[in-house]
DNA sequence: TCTGGGGTCCTAGGACCC
DNA sequence: TCTGGGGTCCTAGGACCC
């Protein structure tokens, strides 16, 4: 049995813990650069706010309604999420943090302990999140992940079902995926979609029915193939477990849409510069060291030019590093590459892929090991100092503001930011 | 007409997720 | 004027290897 617990429009709940006046009434929260909506909480879906839709369309109606927006706070977020995160480790056996909000827990070493049932146990669960860290969730059981997935989206819906749902019975499972349309399923976009609907395939009861050959030729292979073996009770996805809560990732990226566009050369090095430098922290988070380095440069996609909407130029290091300072002189060697002068690009990006464990790179031939010992030693101490008095206490010069500058000519919005309640002291709330 | 078989790695692109 | 920022996995073709 696997279950999924899903935190309720998560980031506006984040922001409720902090300002209870506003339960019960619409709030948003806007992506960077305050662009378009990524959060919404269940008042403002019942105005008819959809996800994704551009903050200046849907201002009048914010306004009209009296919505309270946030800009997106992810120092807020990513903690809250750690606390909801940690309390799920401590009650399953095995957790997988899928997604900022949403963890997968595998129950089946559970099973033989829980003295009631699993709903009380999922009962308790949710009480507990709620309770310690103020996040409302919706847990869904069932035999496979895809399963527990639907039966959290029906759980969500349907308020009777006091948030949670098990689908501990066939037919239970059959009456699910009567409930669910095709598009609704984990693992069905747009594209598969349309296509189904065209097939005449609208429920998760019809996906479920169909045949393998199928699932294989018009859903993406063996993804496909195990989609519907999964929707019919059969487990083809394990957990992705975690022993700490971060997951090693397989790649990396730092990217962002500028506060304006840009066409100067010195600007945008500066953006790709502390782009590649907050990458090259997050890799020696994990402990990691990157072997590839890519470097894009975007154009806006909503104005009369034609694609391509972006060009990319990739690197391969001689040796996998995760040094801030080697890191960001390939990056700007890339960008020197790609770089079209006259062009007014939006948005830019660094990914590191091909990452392996830091410390397992062979040395150079001709490397003298004393060098890279002691950069290993200052990326440290730099982590270290960040760490203790603030994101960018130190940074390299490149990265550094241009004297008579007072933000970077590539930093967005952020007009409705709240503060670190839970990371920064400064930002601690004060009960008068 | 016919040309060995079995690998790996790389790149590009497409689909999906939150 | 203003349209996010992360990730995942899979496929297919070509180069290259023995």
């Amino acid at each position: 049995m696997y279950a999924l617990v899903d935190c309720n429009n998560f980031y506006v709940s984040c922001e409720r813990v902090f300002q209870p006046r506003l339960d019960g009434r619409p709030v948003v929260v806007l992506s960077n650069n305050d662009g378009c909506l990524i959060a919404r909480s269940a008042e403002a879906k019942a105005l008819g706010l959809r996800m994704g839709d551009p903050y200046f369309q849907v201002k009048p109606l914010l306004e009209q309604h009296h919505v309270t927006v946030f800009s997106s706070n992810y120092a807020l977020y990513g903690d809250m999420s750690r606390r909801v995160m940690w309390y799920l480790g401590q009650v399953a056996p095995a957790v997988e943090v899928y997604s900022i909000d949403e963890a997968f827990l595998d129950l089946h070493g559970l099973v033989p302990f829980v003295v009631e049932s699993l709903d009380a146990y999922a009962r308790t669960v949710r009480a507990n999140v709620l309770a310690r860290t103020g996040i409302p969730t919706c847990v869904g059981i069932a035999p496979t992940k895809t399963l527990a997935k639907l039966a959290n989206r029906l759980a969500k819906k349907l308020p009777a079902l006091g948030g949670v749902l098990h689908l501990d019975s066939e037919d239970r499972r059959r009456w699910a995926l009567e409930q669910v349309a095709v598009e609704d399923v984990w693992g069905i976009g747009r594209q598969y979609a349309t296509q189904l609907h065209a097939a005449g395939i609208t429920t998760a009861a019809a996906l479920a029915g169909c045949t393998e050959a199928y699932a294989r030729r018009h859903l993406g292979g063996v993804v496909g193939a195990r989609l519907v073996r999964e929707l019919r009770g059969y487990p083809c996805l394990g957990l992705a477990p975690s022993e700490d809560g971060t997951l090693a990732r397989r790649s990396l990226c730092c990217s962002r849409t500028f506060g304006r566009p840009l066409s100067a050369f010195p600007d945008v090095t500066g953006a790709v510069s502390a782009f590649a430098s907050r990458a090259a922290e997050k890799l020696r988070r994990q402990d990691g060291a990157a072997h590839l380095l890519t470097v894009f440069l975007g154009k806006s996609r909503y104005g009369l030019e034609p694609p391509p909407y972006s060009c990319s130029t990739t690197l391969t290091l001689p040796v996998a590093t995760s040094d801030t300072v080697e890191l960001v002189r390939y990056a700007r060697a890339a960008l020197k590459k790609l770089w079209q002068p006259g062009k007014r690009y939006t948005n830019a990006g660094v990914v590191f892929d091909g990452l392996e464990p830091a410390g397992q790179a062979q040395l150079g031939l001709f490397e003298a090991a004393p060098v890279s010992e002691k950069r290993a030693r200052l990326m440290a101490e730099l982590d270290a100092l960040n760490r203790r008095f603030g994101k960018g206490t130190v940074r390299l010069a490149a990265t550094v503001l241009a004297p008579g500058q007072s933000v970077a000519p590539w930093e967005g919005q952020a007009q409705w930011r709240t503060p670190q309640y839970t990371t920064r002291l400064e930002d601690l709330l004060l009960v008068g």
